[in-house]
DNA sequence: GGCCCGGAGTCATCTGATGACTTTTCTCTG
DNA sequence: CAGAGAAAAGTCATCAGATGACTCCGGGCC
């Protein structure tokens, strides 16, 4: 076992034992060092490892922190890398929002409050108000979290809003076709919507699975290029190695 | 941004730009560094957080190649973290797997070939005819997971995958009323593959949600502790300390 | 009492050196 | 010429030391 997988694991057992608890803050680097028997290179690797996985948070000038670990602390992980995934992994990300969107519209239109009905309307409203494409998709992704949380499952709830940012990516409102698309996405959320406050689990759960799978066909049509930074031309195409 | 972070985002960029494409043997250290403009260090920790996400592969001594970025590499990340959930968090994990073991169950009825529903049956005749209980929990997982890859999405397999060893670390089958649980289980089994064989989805969305829940009742019956030291290596046996 | 400042504690980063492992290349032998 | 073995190059793994940056707290000053 070589030494950063041994400071990695001897932390991870740390936090499942308890000995670390969530939130508690872990002994500073030197002591951690001497008790795993690790270098303090070897030692940040491992630290670091784990906070890319959402378990330690460290936190400059005073100490590391283990998280809240609550499950969006560690689904969120995956939001960094998912949209590394190819395509065909995205459309199957789409097979999944469908069944657990219609699922947590299910349960929303059973648990419901008048409150919170009044709170996905007046998001709908804010939605039709807007002709901004890029406000409209924020809203559209508080909306359905919205329904997430009403759903009453937290674990759920992040990992649909880790599924929808990659959806998010590619932003179909941007496209010539966008109010077209719009106008038939807020159709949509009214009827979703209405289910939910006629606590309809039936009617909602068939609302947003045909919603989701309307996007899902939207993409599949247009397929608009994805750009997550500045445009690099790609001058640098260094393909004839000496391999 | 820090200088983890800019090399982190760096690498993470050229991966999702295509610069470095699935497999492929990124540049060694010391062209990174300079490249990115960070220390040797600090580029292994933003390595380190890209291997530990399941993105990127270090081999001692050959180099750093980009993961094949496969649905199972990405989610398998969890794997790590998810066990470190408290117990409402499982709880909540539950949920999502009843929904997600019925879809799949769906599918697979609908899917099927012949071929597929006889290597069911023979899982179910080996899970039956064992004594073990570790056997007969390997067998379980391979049918659910035979089940969710004849459904014919790899990503929500391997997701089911990863929520299923979380749940697997409570041995139920272990307990005294092990082999009463397991004989349901196998009923259990019985039913779901049948009504896979006769291509009913309804019926094996049915059977899988039944088979969840009430491994969850189960669960939430007896409630047995957690012993996780499944890794045997204990290089560091200086643990005997006052906990 | 409130504000400012300095010191202790801690993480962040860089540099240099050494070891371990893999892959390739070359030489020697048959 | 072919093959096996050794040598060499390339790369990651680990350690040690030093310095900088940041946070937090407490004491001194107004």
């Amino acid at each position: 076992m070589s030494a950063v997988d041994k400071a990695f694991h001897g932390l991870r057992h740390m936090i499942a034992t308890g000995r670390l608890g969530a939130g508690q803050r872990i002994p500073p680097e030197g002591e951690l060092c001497e008790e795993l028997g690790v270098s303090r290179g070897s030692l940040r690797e491992a630290v670091r490892m784990l906070a890319a996985l959402g378990v330690i948070e460290p936190r400059h000038g005073s100490g590391t922190y283990v998280s809240p670990l609550r499950p969006e602390d560690v689904i969120g992980s995956l939001s960094l890398t998912l949209e590394l995934l190819p395509l065909t992994g995205l459309l199957e990300v789409y097979e999944i929002r469908r069944v657990l969107e219609a699922h947590v519209a299910a349960q929303a239109a059973a648990r419901c409050t008048p409150e919170e009905v009044g709170t996905l309307f007046a998001l709908i409203e804010a939605m039709e108000a807007t002709d901004d494409p890029t406000k409209a998709s924020e809203l559209d992704h508080r909306f359905h979290s919205e329904i997430a949380r009403i759903g009453g499952n937290p674990t759920l709830a992040s990992l649909l809003s880790v599924f929808r940012a990659r959806s998010r990516k590619y932003q179909v409102f941007t496209l010539p076709e966008g109010p077209e698309l719009r106008r038939k996405s807020d159709e949509d959320h009214r009827v979703l919507a209405t289910a939910i406050a006629d606590h309809d689990p039936v009617a909602a759960a068939g609302a947003a699975q045909a919603h989701v799978a309307q996007t899902e066909r939207w993409l599949r049509a247009f397929m608009p290029p994805v750009e997550e930074d500045s445009v690099e031309a790609d001058s640098v195409r260094e393909d004839g190695n000496a391999s």
